[in-house]
RNA sequence: GCCCCCGUAGCUCAAUGGAGAGAGCAACUGCCUUCUAAGCAGGAGGUUCUGGGUUCGAAUCCCGGCGGGGGCGCCA
């Protein structure tokens, strides 16, 4: 928010250096580190060392010297506009705020801008973020979960960072796993159909599991369980050939089933509040994937081995002119003519890139799928598309059970919606106690509002490379370090402008002068408010939701800290108390624009 | 065999190559007649796995070792 002392300051440091013939190093700037101070610093190190190589000056070890250069900018640097005073502290330069000004222009900035505080400059790229990739025909589990909050709180940040966005969905509606489901029903479950959206969704997931005991090879079969499982199979590969020979019976049944299981995704992301642009579904690439293939063979991309009984490949590192391993060769299209993964995904970037002119491609996927979506970059880009070189893999570590991973096959999962209802359960008996006035009606939506917001602070204030394991108390938890922390600072905010109405006081919108002392604590509030636009483009440029989540964590900090530090409605002086509660809405503004990029929602009262 | 990720307080995790390596949980000491205690304040807790190297400066970058996880042609 600062830039313009910042420039005025860095232009200063250059003029004194190159007037006196000092190899000034890129200077590099970060706030000061310790708590209650404000402005911004940066070191002379570098500096010092490029002297000492140039042999230049006194011999003075590189920290030695680096104070010196810092004390005589310092001394050159004089008085600047809005800066109280500069130090030069162990090499540091350290440039102070004068603080009325600048909390007034920061709580300004942030009541003029509201909503769109922190919003960056319109950039002029167009991103996709891919995710919500469960399978149709199964039931979303936490880990799905893990998958759909990062996409949906990237989205949020590359949107607001700048960038225009899209957000695109895209199921696995076919394969193997749908027919097997699609196989069982047909023979034991016609015309069943169980009330209700989830239960639906989790009755085809039930079925999976059933099936594949049905299907699966077990220890000691005597020959009649060897033959009655391998006529099951025959005709789960029999169901599967009819759907690919397009069998009006087999796509009727595939068609009504798949719309079960959408119907309950689309609700999960709803209850996530996630609103798709686009929806992709593998089955509607897996034609056209088989024209790239062609594409890629005339194009001398890709290999025919075919003729020899093989399946068609790409040599990647050959065609890429690689002597070392890194993307290996990989099957673009089986022997028998089908495709695969790879082949969809090529077709799926091709779409992205000539229907969508997307120029940046976020794909947000299990981190053990890396080698394949590498491999699809470097095939997109011996296409040539160049397109290719701006796709980014946003891979997560797995969601794993305390007990181990969890396995659709053996319906050992954790499903989202079960712990979604578990959430509201244990908030609802917290709130019972702690607020017992808030309407009944009005309890379930804000016990909602914060269990969801525990669940999806859990899985983003872990780095997306580390794996997690699923512990509901620790998910749920609401204590410390937690969403529901963060909400409560929004909540206690509120209720104190809220008050500060009823006692007949309306909130004074003409800017404050906050020309009196202030503590330590509104000047780190006030600070941390103002680094909310880079913790934005930080987040954004590095595609980490992390960022932003620990720096709500540290704004609601702050703001509970000069909660209990100042009172605010019993300030005496009329003028320091409106600014003080100008302070506040601010902060409130400052925390909901947070909250909303994590994709948490912020209750008024809890 | 090759490639990727990880190793930080008892536990779970942070830390653009920069100033006391920080939080939460657990345990300990205080604070509700006070704007909501889902909170605040305080003490304790560390050879950043290990050995080298680069650098004025390394948890961070490079090389080796140990330990854990994942991936490597017709699964997704």
């Amino acid at each position: 928010m600062f830039q313009k002392e910042q420039q005025l300051i860095e232009e200063k440091i250059k003029a004194f250096c190159s007037a006196n013939d000092i190899a000034l190093a890129e200077l590099k700037w970060q706030p000061i580190p310790f708590s209650g101070e404000w402005g911004f610093a940066t070191s002379f190190f570098q500096t010092a060392a490029n002297e000492a190589k140039l042999g230049k000056g006194n011999k003075l070890p590189a920290p030695q010297k680096a104070q010196e250069i810092a004390e005589q900018v310092k001394a050159q640097i004089g008085s600047v506009d809005g800066i109280s005073h500069v130090e030069a502290v162990k090499g540091y330069l350290n440039v102070y705020f004068k603080t009325s000004d600048y909390a007034r222009r920061v709580v300004d900035e942030v009541l003029n801008s509201g909503v769109d505080f922190g919003r960056g400059v319109k950039k002029s790229e167009r991103v996709m973020v891919e995710y919500a990739q469960p399978n149709t025909h199964h039931s979303f589990h936490i880990g799905h979960a893990r998958n759909t909050i990062l996409g949906e709180a990237l989205a949020r940040l590359v949107e607001f960072a700048g960038f225009e966005t899209i957000r695109a969905s895209y199921p696995g509606d076919l394969g193997l796993g749908v027919i097997t489901v699609m196989w069982i029903y047909d023979k034991l479950y016609k015309g069943q159909e169980p009330e209700g959206v989830h239960e639906r969704g989790q009755w085809l997931a039930k079925l999976y599991v059933e099936a594949t005991a049905l299907l699966e090879k077990k220890d000691n079969e005597t020959p009649e369980e060897i033959a009655q499982r391998e006529a099951y199979d025959a005709e789960r590969r029999e169901m599967y050939r009819k759907w690919d020979a397009g069998d009006e019976y087999v796509r009727n049944l595939w068609r009504v089933t798949r719309e079960w299981s959408l119907e309950e995704l689309r609700d999960v992301l709803h209850m996530l509040d996630v609103k798709m642009d686009v929806w992709f579904y593998e089955s509607e690439v897996d034609e056209p994937s088989k024209v790239i293939v062609d594409e890629l063979i005339k194009k001398d991309i890709a290999t025919d081995e075919r003729p020899n009984g093989g399946a068609v490949i790409v040599k990647i590192d050959e065609k890429l002119g690689l002597t070392k391993e890194k993307y290996r060769t990989n099957v673009i299209l089986r022997r028998d003519g089908t495709t695969l993964y790879l082949t969809k995904d090529l077709a799926l970037a091709k779409v992205k890139f000539e229907k969508y002119h997307v120029d940046r491609s976020i794909y947000v996927v299990d981190v053990r799928q890396s080698l394949h979506l590498q491999q699809a970059f470097a095939i997109l880009k011996l296409w040539g598309f160049p397109q290719a070189e701006k796709c980014h893999h946003l891979g997560y570590g797995f969601v794993s059970l305390p007990e181990g991973a969890m396995s659709a096959r053996r319906g050992r999962v954790v499903l989202f919606k079960d712990v979604a209802d578990e959430a509201v359960k244990r908030v609802l008996l917290v709130e019972s106690e702690k607020s017992a006035d808030i309407p009944a009606e009005e309890r379930e939506k804000i016990a909602y509002q914060i269990g969801m917001g525990a669940l999806i602070y859990s899985m983003l204030s872990v780095d997306n490379n580390k794996d997690i394991v699923f512990d509901i108390n620790e998910a749920l938890s609401f204590d410390g370090r937690t969403g529901p922390y963060i909400q409560n600072a929004y909540v206690r905010a509120n209720s104190i402008l809220k008050k500060s109405k009823v006692e007949g006081r309306k909130l004074d919108l003409r800017p404050s002068t906050f020309n009196y002392e202030l503590t330590k604590h509104e000047i780190e509030l006030i600070e941390k408010i103002s680094h909310f636009p880079n913790a934005v483009q930080q987040a954004a440029a590095e595609y980490r939701p992390l960022i932003m989540a620990a720096y709500a964590y540290d704004l609601a900090n702050a703001f509970h800290s000069f909660y209990h530090a100042v009172n605010v409605l019993q300030t005496e002086d009329e003028s320091v108390k409106n600014a003080r509660l100008r302070l506040i809405a601010a902060s409130k503004q400052t925390i909901a624009n947070a909250l909303r990029l994590l994709d948490i929602q912020a209750p008024d009262v809890m």
